[in-house]
DNA sequence: TTGCGTGCAAAGGTTTTGCATGGCA
DNA sequence: TGCCATGCAAAACCTTTGCACGCAA
């Protein structure tokens, strides 16, 4: 893998410093642009698309498809939580839009299920469980 | 809900009928316009969204996002086979883009899991398991 | 100076919508 | 005869790409 040279700009810091406010919380690239527009700091929608693709790349963000027609969400990673470690998982409420974080025994063994009984090695960085989370369905 | 009135039409019943050739299998909205185009039998697009929508309300049918920038699967489902009941998962594979059918007890068990212990109740028709298949890996 | 990053606009691809026409009941 | 369905094209939408210029190192 060849690592590519990387500059430092405004873009990239700003960009970067605004995920780190809202970590494990869904954000769509529009949103960032507007996000940055409204403080009067625009940047250009393919940099923001552009720098999300290396963040993605240095395992900083992550990306999901949330729903069709509108837009991927991208959720920064915070590394010192360690939030990638094997069975970490995301939950995301249909209803309410909040993402939550799952990791227990329970899911761990489903995937070393899956693997020694279907051969299927799943990425634990990319799986979302859509469901309804305990509040929605309370009320 | 109110039933709406509907017609019985060509396209309606070529659309269920093609479908019904391939149960379980996944295929793209364009993908289904090309097998009418190629057997002269000309659909337009728009009429395939909208059967497909229609199907969808059915239950007959069920629509995946897996990518981004790609289109979106359809999948018939055989109501005798009952193939959406609550433990049928899908999995992508990133590496070739297949993507699988898996149910069995110990993802029905992570369900009944998370809903007791993390009150989170899973939607199996909107989760997708990203990862990379027996093949991928044994190559 | 080198060459990556940026911004704009245009392109690319998927899905939806408007509107006149066609066809089922 | 109603009115839903169709088809075409245009629109809407998200994302990527081309290109000239800017800027970090």
């Amino acid at each position: 893998m060849a690592e590519k040279k990387q500059y430092r700009t405004r873009q990239k810091g700003e960009i970067l410093a605004y995920l780190q406010t809202i970590p494990g919380q869904h954000i769509t690239a529009a949103e960032i642009c507007r996000h940055f527009r409204e403080n009067g700091q625009s940047i250009g929608t393919a940099t923001v698309y552009r720098q999300l693709e290396h963040l993605i790349g240095e395992g900083l963000v992550n990306k999901y498809i949330v729903d069709e027609g509108s837009s991927a969400c991208f959720e920064y990673i915070d590394p010192a939580r360690n939030c990638h470690r094997p069975s970490c998982y995301h939950c995301k409420c249909e209803r309410c839009g909040r993402l939550f974080h799952v990791s227990c025994e329970e899911i761990a063994q489903l995937q070393v299920h899956m693997e020694a009984e279907h051969g299927f090695r799943i990425d634990p960085q990319r799986t979302v469980f859509y469901g309804i989370c305990a509040e929605c369905r309370g009320e």
